[in-house]
RNA sequence: GGUCCGUUCGUCUAGGGGUUAGGACGCAUGGUUUUCAUCCAUGUAACAGGGGUUCGAUUCCCCUACGGACUACCA
């Protein structure tokens, strides 16, 4: 393939939605497998809806998931400027060349006559278009239909106006995507869409199709939403006399129960992030959770979001960012959308979590304690060894181990009733006796003696063991026992003991 | 309502004219761990329906149903 150049173009109105993040990874696989270029282009061009941390957000969101943009705002800017609100001037001359062409009208209909149209239509049944089939009537207002003298005298009264591109007549289109094949539309149903606002910024459909030619983009990989964009821009394109880029439009991610897409509230409601990072609304100061502060790695949420609509077609489920470069295919891309299943990210988390070195973890736990105001002579790596592959998130190192850290702050009740019966507190002074004697202090030295003992004393494991855990970690979990008691050590392995003596 | 797109286990999906329709998550059971979790094994469960085409259709075609997107001077 020659020349492979994606975009991905989000708006700045807000944080960047997993559905977003999930657009911007597959441009940004399509593009390195292809040694392609990956752009990113803000699409600013709505005032009303702009927000002014949403930008950095969609930087800083990118670069966690490492994978920045090769040309954008500030980076190898080629065919800058990257933001739409800075290139005003040049939709202004493009949108002249489609209004010389006649591809392209001035339109003076207000918002609320053009309400009243399509409440009109409704009420008869019918559907409003703006289009040739009400471009004669005379109920509309604009060049098409208005004198030139008028039109001019309307401009230059300072009338407002929009420019609306004008859509052929019957005519069938046939266009390709890359996914989904042939798809073919009646160009009778389409609407003559604005072009240009009365605000004198384009709309996104002037602007997008400008700056995809003018920064030489190949392919155009988006949502699903945009589908039904795609015969107005295939048009654009050939009214402008260009060749069009290969359209892909990717399925959409769907709620994980219920109808309709993934939102925000679908995280709230179900306890999980549809955000790579938390985001603070400004205004209202409401916090939405982000993947990265609940504990998942970069690259789990790649995977995850990688399977969502595309698969390798082998069984390998685990794959780096290189690795899906490399095996990244647009032909194995799925038609249909995706339910977001939460419990799945987890499970990836987990996998990843797993095949991380123990240092590593052993820092990011080091944080957490540090944060907690946790001191210790304890060697944390050889903590996150035990309990490593019991967990999930590092988030939950400190419930799976902090009996290593201080000594049970309470007894989980159901266990103490269950294991401490009446003469548990006497096998427990008897075992305080063995410990207290044990020279090398080791796991595996401990075990064998407090064995033997047991053997030769021809008392019950089941009898001993579960109090005895109980007595340290204070619940019927944890790891070995005995890996335990070496890592506390004697001295408050006996304090422990003689505690729960006292307490139960 | 209109236009377009889609439909394989609960979920993500593989497959594709003749298969015991495969894998993963989840769930269940058993084993390991005298704890819990992990791990391992096993099980659970699907081609939306109806017509064609064909010797044969889950696979190709049509219809219906259902789902989704779009239908803004938002992207």
């Amino acid at each position: 393939m020659k020349n492979v150049r994606v975009r991905f173009a989000p708006s700045p109105t807000g944080p960047l939605h997993i559905g977003g993040v999930r657009t911007a990874l597959f441009n940004y696989l399509f593009a390195k497998k292809h040694n392609g270029t990956f752009v990113l282009r803000i699409e600013d061009t709505d005032q009303n809806r702009y927000v002014a941390n949403a930008e950095q957000y969609i930087n800083d969101s990118l670069n966690w998931l490492g994978i920045s943009a090769d040309e954008t705002v500030g980076v190898n800017e080629k065919f800058g400027p990257y933001r739409q609100s800075e290139r005003k001037d040049i939709y202004q001359k493009y949108i002249q060349v489609l209004l010389d062409s006649g591809n392209a009208y001035y339109a003076f209909d207000t918002a609320e006559d053009l309400d009243r149209e399509r409440k009109g239509h409704e009420e008869k049944g019918k559907t409003f278009i703006y289009n040739w089939h009400n471009r004669e009537r005379g109920r509309l207002v604009n060049s098409l239909i208005l004198t030139t003298d008028e039109v001019q005298k309307r401009i230059e009264n300072g009338d407002k106006y929009v420019v609306r591109f004008k859509s052929p007549q019957d005519e069938t289109l046939e266009m390709n995507d890359l996914i989904r094949g042939n798809i073919t539309i009646d160009t009778n149903v389409l609407d003559d869409k604005i072009l240009f606002k009365s605000d004198g910024m384009p709309t996104y459909h002037l602007a997008n199709i400008v700056d995809d030619y003018l920064m030489e983009i190949s392919h155009v990989i988006r949502g699903e939403e945009w589908l039904p964009s795609m015969a107005l821009h295939v048009l654009l394109y050939r009214a402008f006399g260009w060749s069009a880029p290969e359209f892909a439009h990717l399925p959409l991610i769907l709620k994980p129960t219920g109808k309709g897409k993934l939102s925000k509230r679908d995280g709230d409601k179900l306890g999980f992030p549809v955000f790579p990072l938390a985001y603070t609304n400004e205004t209202t100061g409401e916090v939405s959770r982000g993947y990265k502060e609940d504990g998942y790695f970069p690259e789990t949420v790649i995977n995850f979001l990688a399977f969502l609509g595309w698969n390798p077609g082998t069984e390998q489920e685990i794959f780096s960012l290189q690795e899906l470069v490399e095996a990244f295919d647009l032909d194995r891309v799925n038609k249909s959308g995706a339910r977001f299943d939460p419990d799945k990210t987890k499970w990836y988390n987990q996998q990843y979590l797993q095949s991380k070195s123990n240092d590593v973890l052993a820092m990011a736990y080091s944080d957490i304690l540090a944060k907690k105001g946790v001191s210790t002579s304890i060697d944390i790596e050889r903590v996150v060894v035990l309990i490593k592959e019991r967990a999930t998130f590092v988030s939950e190192f400190w419930d799976l181990s902090s009996f290593f850290f201080r000594s049970p702050q309470e007894y989980d009740p159901k266990a103490s009733k269950k294991q401490w019966k009446p003469e548990t507190g006497q096998l427990m002074e008897q075992i305080l006796g063995v410990l207290s004697e044990i020279e090398d202090f080791s796991s595996k030295n401990i075990e064998t003696i407090v064995k033997e003992w047991l053997t030769e004393n021809e008392l019950g494991f089941g009898k001993v063991m579960p109090p005895f855990r109980l007595a340290l970690v204070g619940a019927m979990s944890g790891p070995h026992l005995f890996d335990i008691v070496e890592m506390i050590g004697k001295e408050e392995a006996i304090k422990r003991i003689e505690t729960a003596i006292k307490k139960l």
